[in-house]
RNA sequence: CGCGGGGUGGAGCAAUCUGGAAGCUCGUCGGGCUCAUAACCCGGAGGUUGCCGGUUCGAAUCCGGCCCCCGCAACCA
């Protein structure tokens, strides 16, 4: 990669919420680090991505907060610029799919791929609902399975007998935007990307960029499978307005136009300029996509698809550095909901954002899926950034200011340090080509492991080695210097103290020979990993518990009594208890209230199991509005104390079925 | 038979494409050093590479079958 340009593009975060640490080391972090890489070397390089503030998702939780999307959109925004800010993650321009230019352009590229014939329009039969006067996506439809017969599938696929079904094929289909209004099947007209005509082009562009791994793998899937034209508009209210004749009250589908928004980002950080073009045609650029592997068929087909279609001219994205998954303890996907995981503005509560970089890029999940865990996290942290790598550091630092007054000694290097030092270097670059920056790190860490061993072995302190002292530093420098991308605060010091003030790439050939460096002691203070887990799993405790937002005060404030009398809490005895298949806290329950029996869906089996609930007796709400949980209607709650795992409560001697609580 | 990824000493991974003495980091046990943030260095123990079968002079690696884990499909990259 030898382009005078660069341009790093990072999926965009949903406005839906706060990225996770899997969310960030995928895309914005990775991005970053690639950014400060290719700046290092005196590259221009530029770094966009922005909020993807459309869609259903934001749609639905602004609902269920009663806010505006927009509101929401907005407000999760300035909270992901925050989380940015805390990992040191820098953007030329971090914008949102709200912004001006990107609505404009959005709306002339579409007109550009209808004119050039690329937009095709199919007439469906859509779900509707009549209560919310709005017509549903596939996955907010609940309805009886016509395979298995289990009355809780969704639109799109059973989780009872996991069937792929259509929305038209569930019995007494039902929303769940407003639980259970009655859901009828309308005709609506969709404008389609269509991507079979855009297939000999798009397998040409993908042959020619010879994506790596699991990109290759997930395309050439898609590919094999048959491109088919792609739904590119939706019947919501939130979403950029389709501008095609007849298209009056659709918006884009968000994976239509957030894409997109990589170009417009461009285009809005130059105000009105030009400029933006060098990044967007001809070949001087180099293009630098980081995200999670779920996205990687937007961005080698969809996207490229629709910037053919336009037949502009654009330059196709040329490296697609697609992670895999970083999933919670035990393996599990990240969800705010269940309580899995770690979100962004968490995490910086309870550590420095430079330390969370070092451990998701250490941790980078290349290759395969990893899972956070807290003993790699003190590993990664406490012993090789800190006793490692920043030790060594100090260590020759803290040598030549104490032993040598501050001035390298104006001898010859030891060139068994220049080889190793170049050595790495070669690996580091190579892996950062290759997209690997996880590799690339552990490249740095081995230079330190070695350091260690070298110093050690050549005891300066006894023979007064002037020649390993200063290859040490050295070493060190040149350490820093491939460090700056991934622990740019630490680094940057370092450095300082060494005289480079503004380092760059080449100052890996400046000789630090017969110069003196400066007297400050540039250490790390290790992290107490206990203490941390304390007080992750402490606020996780706190919010998986209230389904309630925003837990604001310690104390939750009065209400009057006729409130408290609304609640409708009775005695049962849970029937029977079964697992939820494929869900890792979920248990399907069936209990017992005397005149009637209930299902219930409860987030408890981290606590129980199926086997110890049956008999026991409970008390739970009963008039709690029903709520669909992973395609299982859950029509009361069980009320259950949380503190060291979670306490069912229940009366304190056995009583008839149905008995009121007050 | 939905699609995909994976199973290698206690933990996390490398080697698998291109078969040829099973490697690294952490932990553990023992020793050393004292320039450095109780850091750092050296050595030992610990694996019949998920299971079964096949190909081969030789299999973690190739082929066939089976078992298990994970992800995708819900507010997720």
């Amino acid at each position: 990669m030898d382009k005078p340009k660069v341009l790093v593009c990072s999926a965009w975060p949903y406005a839906s919420g706060v990225p996770h640490l899997g969310n960030l080391v995928s895309s914005l972090l990775s991005g970053d680090v690639f950014t400060r890489y290719y700046r290092l070397r005196g590259t221009d390089v530029l770094y966009v991505s922005g909020s993807d503030a459309h869609g259903t998702r934001v749609e639905y939780e602004a609902q269920q907060e009663g806010i505006t999307p927009a509101a929401l959109a907005e407000r999760n925004h300035r909270r992901i610029v925050e989380i940015l800010e805390g990992f040191g993650i820098e953007f030329d321009n971090y914008t949102t799919t709200e912004n001006e230019t990107h609505k404009r352009f959005v709306r002339d590229i579409y007109l550009q791929m209808e004119a050039n014939g690329y937009i095709c329009t199919k007439v469906e039969q859509r779900a509707y609902c009549r209560a919310c006067e709005k017509f549903l996506a596939d996955r907010f439809i609940t309805g009886t399975c016509p395979k298995c017969g289990s009355p809780d599938a969704l639109g799109n696929q059973c989780d009872n007998c996991g069937s792929i079904l259509e929305p038209e094929e569930l019995i007494e289909p039902r929303c769940n935007f407003c639980s259970g209004g009655e859901v009828e099947f309308r005709e609506t007209k969709h404008w389609y990307l269509d991507l079979a005509k855009l297939s000999d082009p798009l397998e040409a562009y993908v042959a020619s960029r010879g994506f790596q791994g699991n990109v290759h793998r997930y395309t050439q899937q898609m590919i094999d499978e048959g491109l088919r034209p792609r739904a590119m508009t939706r019947d919501i209210d939130w979403g950029i307005p389709a501008p095609f004749e007849g298209a009056e009250g659709k918006v884009f589908y968000v994976w239509g136009e957030a894409a997109l928004g990589y170009v417009s980002a461009v285009i809005e950080h130059f105000v009105g300029d030009e400029r933006w073009k060098d990044f967007w045609f001809g070949d001087d650029v180099h293009q630098i996509y980081t995200l999670g592997k779920d996205n990687i068929a937007f961005h080698t087909l969809i996207f490229p698809g629709q910037l053919i279609a336009s037949e502009q001219g654009y330059h196709l994205p040329d490296q697609i550095a697609a992670t895999e998954y970083l999933n919670w303890i035990g393996g599990g996907s990240f969800s705010k909901s269940r309580g899995v995981g770690l979100y962004g503005d968490d995490a910086l509560e309870v550590m420095d954002g430079e330390l969370w970089r070092f451990y998701m890029l250490y941790n980078r999940p290349e290759g395969r899926d990893t899972n956070f865990s807290w003993e790699e996290l003190e590993k990664a942290v406490n012993g090789v950034l800190i006793s490692n790598i920043a030790n060594l550091m100090n260590r020759v630092l803290s040598f030549v200011q104490t032993q040598y007054d501050r001035v390298v000694p104006d001898v010859t290097p030891d060139a068994e340090i220049a080889d190793r030092l170049r050595e790495g270097i070669g690996l580091y670059e190579r892996a950062v080509d290759e997209a690997l920056l996880g590799q690339a790190l552990r490249a740095v860490c081995d230079l330190a492991v070695f350091g260690n061993e070298y110093f050690q072995r050549k005891k300066p302190w006894e023979t007064s080695d002037g020649a390993a002292v200063a290859g040490a530093i050295e070493l060190v420098k040149g350490m820093a210097i491939l460090l700056l991308p991934y622990t740019p605060k630490f680094a940057a010091e370092i450095l300082a103290t060494l005289g480079f003030g503004d380092p760059t790439w080449d100052d890996l050939g400046v000789a630090l020979r017969g110069r003196s460096i400066g007297s400050d002691r540039v250490l790390l203070e290790r992290i107490d990993v206990d203490e941390i887990r304390e007080h992750v799993e402490n606020g996780q405790a706190e919010e998986g518990n209230g389904e309630d937002e925003e837990p604001t005060e310690t104390t939750k404030g009065t209400v009057p009594y006729s409130d408290f009398e609304k609640l409708d809490l009775r005695v049962g005895v849970i029937r029977s208890a079964e697992d939820v298949p494929g869900a890792d806290r979920l248990l399907h329950l069936s209990v017992d209230f005397g005149a009637e029996t209930r299902q219930c869906v409860a987030g408890i089996k981290g606590s129980y199991t199926a086997d110890a609930l049956v008999g026991k007796s409970v008390v739970a709400l009963l008039n709690l509005e029903p709520r669909t949980i992973r395609g299982l209607r859950s029509e009361c709650m069980l009320l259950a104390a949380q503190g060291d795992g979670l306490a069912i409560v229940g009366p304190d001697r056995p009583l008839e079925p149905g008995s009121p609580v007050s």
